[in-house]
DNA sequence: CTGAAAGCGCTTACAG
DNA sequence: CTGAAAGCGCTTACAG
């Protein structure tokens, strides 16, 4: 098996047809100090020759480390998760890092065994990408964390360990939005897992608590959009709803269909806002209203992160314990905390509002 | 640099603590031929006590054959390159190989320079994905395809080296269904780099010349679907255009908009298909017939491809020459050996018309 | 069935 | 500035 194929030109290759030592070739492939012009010409005219490129595998073998950032995931089909792999792969291209994606399906299947083969590659770090907040995948990052630098990217608007792609922050301003405009409460509709702590969920649900506004239960939508036009069929029977916040920009274009179905009117009769910022929003009639999230962003970040991870480097003892648990701190953490390190613009993000057609004030005689 | 990280426990540790040699491990590690059931017993609890787990690094370096596949792609953040990553990953993970991706800009930048690297890891094989048919690509696939099994996968419908996406049968199918609705022609609104050979575009242009409709040029859009929209608009001074193809779901969605926008009815006035099969049609108003393509199978067939690569398993001394160059065949083939091949069933993979509420037949009084 | 040895392609001290 | 040697963690013949 693998064998068969030709072998590339070796250190060796290159060593002997510069007529110099391994060691000297591996100098100057590594920098260069020390190093004569005369070999250092020598040299380069035989790399040059042979086409020669350094074994990545052989290097990763003596240093313990495989130049490359893990991601791991449940799906990454949705357009959050798109974008943020995205990111993290134009980012860790400057670093020269390869990305390696992997998916771990909510069958908790052989996760274990995967996971264990991922650390056994040696990556410089591992990003989770979580969207969807996966109980799977959560439980499984302080594992990993105990082998390699580990970052969570997900809903959450968290400070440590973890990098806040700012939904809770989203949830709050377009909730607050709606509510500016003139709509007695914001009605919800979630995407799936997103009911759990700091998400966009949360920050809707603070944004009315400010304002005092009434608050009813979230309907939970699913990954199958044509829920969401159910949801919005549905909510047409109650005539107080006004405003809708859905948990993303194709769950909103579900429930504006919904609605539309019933003969109602976005935004007219009912405003409906979504979540993200995917550009498919731009083009539906209504066009739809939405939190644009800087994901590409984020995704760099997450790579960063890791490649300043404290390390042998910069603290030479510190590893470890410290960097270990950051990513399960998550649990700890409450609101004010959050609003105490949002305050400190760290990790800050540029995302915003995006104001389109979906949403309006109130029609007069409506509201309640 | 890189150091600090602790080792894990290496088959050393594993060969001490059973009291057995290496090779003896080495030899339980893979598969365990000759192999007494008392060592194989006192490994098994070493391995488990240790949780050790192969260093796939070391492995790599003697077989010349990381287990992993490389994935390069232009741009992953389009439908079909996503759900066609995925279905990569998914059939890689059932082997085992762990999956790399890699971006490269349309910029020309130091792609040479990426691509070695990428060889440098010594995948198992590589997929180029290119859904956009980036020339630039095209343009590298014979240089990987020297060095590793490669396949493209991309819009063109072709039979050899590269896999087909049914661009072309989806394009003919869908124009075909427009005709038989009783449109005297359809107006395509294309994707970049769609009005290449073999394409949608291709199939939508036989469909025409078939039926002896008249065929106008197609009108091209960029990946930035407000263009649709102004296009939408524009075709709407058009009033003998009643039936309206556009490269893709999102497109189809800006064409819609744009109509609309103009005050025209979807699909009374002119009915607009869109591509590819993305969810979102199913909840934009009107929904979007579209041509589902299969994209995730699609993936899982390039991986499959590759994983049984003719080689030294197979045939000893094939490899190299014959593999190397199927990729470009591309070029020289026609539309003659394409139907041909098509008629094989080679790599037929399912997809099909979906049809939803942006199509119908053109009202009495229209058409020209 | 089992072990000692060599080697994969590189880097890292260690001597000159 | 330069080279010989050892070693990273495994596998693969080669002897027993």
């Amino acid at each position: 098996m693998a064998a068969g194929r030709k072998r590339a030109p070796s250190i060796k290759d290159v060593a002997r047809k510069a007529g110099v030592s391994v060691s000297t070739v591996s100098r100057y492939l590594n920098g260069g100090r020390n190093l004569s012009e005369g070999k250092r010409k020598v040299i380069a005219e035989a790399v040059e020759d042979l086409n020669y490129r350094p074994n990545t595998i052989a290097r990763a073998l003596v240093s313990n480390e495989f130049q490359s950032i893990a991601v791991i995931a449940t799906d990454i089909s949705l357009y959050g998760s798109m974008q943020l792999l995205q990111g993290i792969e134009l980012a860790a291209r400057r670093r020269h890092y390869l990305v390696t994606v992997t998916l771990v399906g909510n069958g908790h299947e052989k996760v274990k065994e995967t996971v264990d083969q991922l650390i056994q590659n040696r990556p410089v770090g591992c990003i989770i990408l979580d969207v969807e907040r996966s109980s799977l995948l959560h439980s499984f990052a302080g594992y990993i964390a105990q082998s390699l630098p580990t970052v969570i990217v997900d809903e959450a608007d968290l400070a440590s360990g973890s990098l806040r792609v700012g939904a809770y922050e989203g949830g709050y301003q377009i909730t607050k939005y709606l509510l500016r405009l003139g709509h007695k409460t914001v009605f919800h509709v979630s995407i799936p897992e997103d009911d759990k702590k700091f998400t966009r969920c949360l920050g809707w649900r603070r944004a009315l608590e400010e304002a005092g506004a009434p608050i009813e239960e979230p309907l939970p939508c699913t990954w199958d959009f044509r829920k969401a036009e159910q949801i919005g069929r549905y909510l047409c029977s109650f005539p107080e709803i006004t405003a809708i916040f859905a948990g993303n920009d194709e769950v909103a274009a579900g429930v504006i269909r919904g609605i539309l179905l019933e003969g109602k009117k976005v935004p007219e009769d009912v405003s409906v806002a979504g979540f993200d910022g995917n550009p498919i929003g731009e083009v539906t009639v209504p066009s739809i209203t939405t939190w644009r999230q800087n994901f590409q962003g984020i995704g760099a970040k997450a790579v960063e992160r890791l490649a300043h991870w404290p390390d042998s480097d910069d603290q030479p003892e510190t590893k470890g314990v410290d960097g270990t648990h950051k990513a399960s701190e998550e649990e700890e953490l409450d609101l004010d905390q959050l609003q105490q390190s949002r305050a400190m613009g760290d990790e800050q993000i540029s995302s915003r509002l995006i104001i389109r057609e979906s949403t309006a004030p109130p029609q007069s005689g409506h509201g309640r």
